[in-house]
DNA sequence: CCGTTGACCAGGC
DNA sequence: GGCCTGGCCAACG
């Protein structure tokens, strides 16, 4: 398994805990890259289920169009059922449950 | 090696 | 709040 930049990224996002939520921005500078498009990139290719992708979501609290287990809908259900609550729009309340990544890999 | 491809983001209107 | 634009950069063929 070589180390590319999608191993990384996907692993940064299996430590996302249960209840809380990152941006695809914020794992991207996580890592040190401007790029935020690798991001999703990188959890779209793989679609793997152990991946708690639907813990990813947009830096104004919005779901990804193209949601790869059952669309947006079931994305949204999986975090309500974290306990993740949502505004009145359908966005996820970032300033409740967005995750900050404090790990001493990437300080 | 080079062009294409994105589950993005910030800025402007 | 929404739509459009440009920039970003690893992976793949």
């Amino acid at each position: 398994m070589p180390a590319t930049v999608f191993n990384r990224i996907r692993g940064l996002v299996c430590l996302i805990p249960p209840g809380f939520v990152a941006t695809y921005g914020t794992i991207a500078r996580a890592l040190g890259y401007k790029n935020s498009r690798l991001v999703g990139f990188a959890i779209r290719g793989n679609q793997d289920t152990s991946i708690p992708c639907h813990r990813v979501v947009f830096k104004d609290g919005s779901l990804a169009a193209n949601y790869s287990f059952g669309g947006s809908e079931a994305q949204r259900h999986r975090l309500e059922f974290e306990g993740i609550t949502f505004t009145p729009e359908g966005r996820v309340k970032l300033s409740a449950h967005l995750f900050v990544f404090n790990n001493p890999f990437f300080s």
